[in-house]
DNA sequence: CAGTGTGAAATGCTTCACAGCT
DNA sequence: AGCTGTGAAGCATTTCACACTG
């Protein structure tokens, strides 16, 4: 009990690993399927099939929560549904607000995703004057002057960011001024916020580039060694940048561990 | 996941840890700004804030990449551009397809951020025959039918999924076959793919609930031991599911450990 | 039995703190 | 003097393996 904890002060039971809320939800979508295809019981095996994990992980999850399994037999498939929506707090409704509707606040604006699991678009906003009560997604666009009024009247506590990178900080700080304490970022920037507020972020290219990364590493599969210059599906170079080239030089750079100085324009 | 001998025995030193490639692509992000504004160098410190980091972890990062800095100065700003830029293999040129040209679609086709960082869209895919040469973000939207003749005559290893639920599984199974060894998935499903294949997903919704449990948490703040129902921001119940509470019933259910029953209809 | 729930071991990641270089 | 680079300590997460239960 009372775990002498800075962040957090978890009462004593309350103490959920976040790897394991990061998985919450996608139990929940497998356990949705199952119930509507009136699967009644589901084991841990099958479970985490379905949710691309593994069973121990899963079970050790479940049991962050509670008991409720059935040993010999498995989990309730409705039963888990409600429990966890609950434990995520979707069994309450979650008024939103899009700020920046662009091409991907439109889509964001479109996705059936939100509405189905307990979030309500409360409006939808753009600074732009000629975006104002234009419909999308069969809602009028409101103009960013309203934010504070809107956040108000619906008691909006999540927010999300969908503005061109600049604008976002600016946007974030008016969120959290009127009360908004997460905040879900789609622009590519670093937001700063007070204590208390959370910050999710979805970087679409960052996933790319990770994708990239792992990519690039099956290129050179089979021998290592000779890191020199694996190329991959043909193209060889494009030469990164010429000023790194040339900053590159001023430097005694010293390859991972004392490894070849790699491909560089001398 | 059979871990079967894909998961790299790290040769010696190219043992860069899953997290740490994650963050480079943030780092790289903040550096890309430093170097726009003509900073000559950074310490790990400044970095750190900028990319939203402590900075003993980037230290850390970069010594897996090897030794770009200068002690009692800090790091040369383009040098590590290049650096990470190449180390991520952004150095070269990606061609991608995008598969599915909804209102997501469209917008990841609209996104800079790809093209900024060596990615190239080749094509974009849909499978409705009415999209087909339409254009989007200034390309020709083609058939699905293409698809296997683009993948080959571009060399592309890296596929993005944009379409409903229901399709994505099979247009993975296409990629796949068709060479792609690398998959961004944005449907809200769980794709099955054979060994040597990597997926990375992006789910809206999941970070949304994620984010809704640490906002129901706050509400939860002062007392605890009563976990009751503190009401947020005037959202008393909503009653999730009826099936749920019906379900209930027939189980022996265990809070957390042995806590209150928690608000449940009897 | 079959399948959950969970201590305990193994692995991975972060943070500390300081030696060592410029 | 200042700041990087890194062993070692401290945490968190995953995996193992098996006691326990319906």
């Amino acid at each position: 009990m009372a775990t002498g904890r800075t962040h957090r002060p978890a009462t004593r039971s309350r103490g959920i690993p976040e790897a394991t809320v990061a998985r919450l939800p996608l139990y929940l979508r497998a356990l949705t399927a199952l119930s509507e295809r009136s699967v009644p019981t589901v084991s841990s095996e099958e479970l985490a099939a379905a949710a691309g994990v593994n069973s121990a992980k899963l079970r050790k999850d479940f049991s962050y929560l509670g008991s409720y399994g059935t040993r010999g037999v498995g989990y309730d498939v409705e039963y888990l549904v409600y429990q966890i929506s609950r434990e995520l707090g979707l069994t309450q409704d979650w008024p939103i607000v899009m700020v920046g509707i662009g091409n991907l606040g439109a889509a964001l604006a479109n996705y059936g995703g939100f509405a189905s699991r307990g979030f309500r678009v409360a409006a939808l906003i753009d600074a732009d004057p000629a975006m104002t009560g234009k419909s999308v997604a069969g809602m009028a666009v409101q103009h960013a002057d309203e934010l504070e009024k809107i956040i108000d009247a619906n008691g909006v506590s999540i927010g999300v960011i969908a503005t061109p990178a600049g604008a976002a900080q600016q946007v974030c700080d008016r969120l959290v001024a009127a009360g908004v304490t997460s905040i879900l970022n789609f622009a590519p920037t670093v937001l700063s916020v007070p204590d208390g507020v959370d910050v999710r972020k979805v970087d679409l290219s960052i996933e790319l580039q990770i994708l990239a990364f792992h990519e690039q590493r099956k290129a050179g599969e089979g021998q290592e060694e000779d890191v020199a210059d694996v190329d991959v599906a043909g193209a060889v170079d494009a030469g990164g940048s010429a000023a790194a080239a040339a900053a590159a030089t001023k430097q005694t750079r010293k390859g991972p561990d004392g490894d070849v100085p790699a491909v560089m324009p001398a």
